[in-house]
DNA sequence: ACCTGAACACCGTTCAAGT
DNA sequence: ACCTGAACACCGTTCAAGT
């Protein structure tokens, strides 16, 4: 006689799929472990012989995002010019915000688990990033300095302004109704004046 | 015989305070009611006579962080230079966020409560940055344009930077190690150069 | 506007005994 | 590595009957 073992394969990735399900429609709140069980197709503690408890399990669907994230930046990147590429990616951040706010709310909040996964994922989102600074760089359509600071600041800038708007408080702006990724272009095009600056300065 | 209400004055003021208390230690899931009745030295169901449930004490929690706020950046404000006044603003933000990371993260996070409270005290903040963007403005320290839009610039930056000090994903940079008020140092940095170029066409 | 005391519902988590 | 079925702990919330 044979194991029948995995029968629908990866449990534990199916229980991540279900739990994300879940998030997405009302927050981790809604993440109730029996209903993970019931839309996996396992039973209501089998969640327990993957993930020692629930937070264990949101903690892998953020490495999951993360992972997804990082690929699609990836593609999002190739054969661009690199402001080209960093509107991109502005605008691939604020959609992803938009579309699915719980799960970027839970991917970018403080992990009490010290996880590799997502440190590592992270880190692999920022060096792409960062490269493509340096290439702007590199044609003057950025300013000199750190590159690293300089996707710092661009991060923090889109990271504060889809949460901002995801919270309602950009909206509530008079008339401008500025979204993140006006904000961005702003930003942006502040940044290419002074690159500007910096070469004439050269001469 | 005399009333013997308002033996401890203000008991909803008191409830506020302790669960505040309760939010530093430990999140909102640390704000167990029960205890918080405790804290306030009234019984365990006392809190259901000031609030319909748990969400409405934390949104009353987050108005007067938001009050209290608003005061403080007046202070900050008054009898400063424009540029030295957001420096200040931005980092009594940095600060705040650093001491009380889990008001600061109740307090922006998305009120599914439509409290007028809230909007008005948000509202309020965001006219003291508008008008000291107008004065940097006025003397071109800060490029021209919508000064809304410049101030949601500003806020998006400083929140942003501010939210991902308190998940850990700043200090993860390998040497510059940024905090946010370098953050916040370069984007007024980029802006002020900007503004230098706009008058530079002036002429 | 509080009190005491009891109760209910829900959910995370655990355990026992199976296959 | 699952299952079923039961149980426990905790906590938000409610209710009854008081002052």
């Amino acid at each position: 006689m044979e194991l029948r073992t995995c029968v629908t394969r990866d449990t534990r990735a199916s229980l991540i799929t279900a739990a994300a399900t879940l998030l997405d429609q009302g927050g981790p709140a809604e993440v109730k472990l029996r209903e993970v069980g019931r839309l996996a197709g396992v039973s209501h503690n089998a969640p327990y012989k993957h993930f020692a408890d629930k937070e264990e399990l949101l903690a892998a669907i953020a490495a999951g995002e993360l992972r997804t994230q990082s690929e699609l930046m990836r593609r999002l990147v190739a054969a661009r010019e690199p402001l080209d590429a960093l509107r991109a990616l502005a605008r691939a951040y604020a959609e992803w915000g938009r579309s699915k706010p719980a799960r970027f709310k839970l991917t970018f909040g403080a992990w009490n688990i010290e996880s590799n996964e997502l440190r590592e994922a992270a880190a692999e989102s920022r060096a792409v990033l960062v490269s493509i600074v340096e290439a702007a760089q590199a044609r003057a359509e950025l300013p000199k300095g750190d590159p690293e600071r300089l996707a710092a600041l661009m991060l923090a800038l889109a990271h504060g302004a889809v949460d901002q708007a995801l919270a309602g408080h950009l909206s509530a702006t008079g008339k401008g109704n500025a979204n993140p990724e006006d904000l961005f272009d702003d930003l942006l095009r502040y940044l290419r004046q002074s690159a500007v600056t910096d070469t004439a300065d050269k001469k």
